[in-house]
DNA sequence: AAGCTTATTGACAATGGCTATCAATTGAAA
DNA sequence: TTTCAATTGATAGCCATTGTCAATAAGCTT
């Protein structure tokens, strides 16, 4: 075949998506297709509800459930990642198999988020495991405060 | 004074607590002592409910909005640390100001928490806040796993 | 010791993010 | 097309936690 070839590099996310459709009795819908687009349109750490609202201003019919519910799939799919910080929300995140893992670095005071990699503590946190005989499985590392930006401004007016 | 020439060493929460309440207008109540001493007492991640439960065996009236209203305030006074590890319920554990920080490792099979100091990591963490110019408020970092007595389990039965 | 003022309590209602339910609709296989 | 399971939007329900409120208790002040 043309594809076999490439070493699975060109798998695209929605050929992932489809693929998981198809093996899990699911099926490919205008509202399951147009959520997952507009989800990997979006970027960044988004709500079910975020999501919700920027999808309504072009159809307004979409039902909040139908977001959640695409969400979970897209999660199970490998295709996002959730994350929960500490404002009560489940945010999700489009995960591209290229990428490496990251942890976050939040400002409490407008919510902005940064990712980073720090490859050390990622070492020693398997050291950790290791040490209590533990089988690790996930971890999650968040570092809350300001940003710059908020940091001024709190020092000025 | 008998006590003031200690350093400041012999403030055990008992006097914290009371400090805490006469500062901000609260009242020490048979409900609220008898909670606070229960929650030392009993030691580890607790939940309120946990708590309430505890107590309701000795004291069958309390409410459990109290137990959640004093758990409150023992944070408010720095004697309690809040936790949210990722089974939906908000824990609290006892805080000692002599007790370094400390973050978690938790069994998802079996709920066990572990807890591990790691300097290597705190530092890596102060320049990961450095680096994105961020002031660093809080962080947390988690491991999830398996617990060498749920990983063996899942291997033979 | 009694009165006074305000905080506190327990019961219960309400909140809010999220999930379950269900009748109507749709996708896709035949 | 027909068929039939999967899906949808609306809405009810879930559940940890918080708000409300009338009754009560703490901690002054006399
Ligand atoms: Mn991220
Ligand atoms: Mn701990
Ligand atoms: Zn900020
Ligand atoms: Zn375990």
């Amino acid at each position: 075949m043309a594809t076999s070839n490439k070493q699975k590099q060109g798998d695209t996310w929605q050929e992932k998506y489809q693929e998981y459709l198809l093996h899990n009795g699911l099926k490919s819908t205008v509202q399951r297709d147009l959520i997952a687009n507009e989800f990997y349109r979006l970027k960044g750490h988004i709500t079910a509800e975020d999501l919700h609202a920027n999808i309504r201003k072009k159809h307004s019919s979409i039902g909040l459930a139908t977001v959640y519910r695409t969400l979970k799939i897209l999660a199970s799919a490998g295709i996002a990642h959730e994350r929960r910080f500490n404002d009560g929300f489940t945010r999700y995140e489009f995960f591209d198999p290229e990428d490496r893992h990251h942890d976050h670095i939040v400002c409490i005071s407008c919510g902005k988020v940064e990712e980073f990699e720090n490859d050390e503590i990622e070492e020693l946190q398997k050291s950790v495991a290791k040490r209590y005989k533990f089988t690790m499985l996930d971890h999650k590392l968040e570092i809350y405060g300001r940003c710059n930006n908020c940091s001024t401004k709190a020092k000025n007016g």
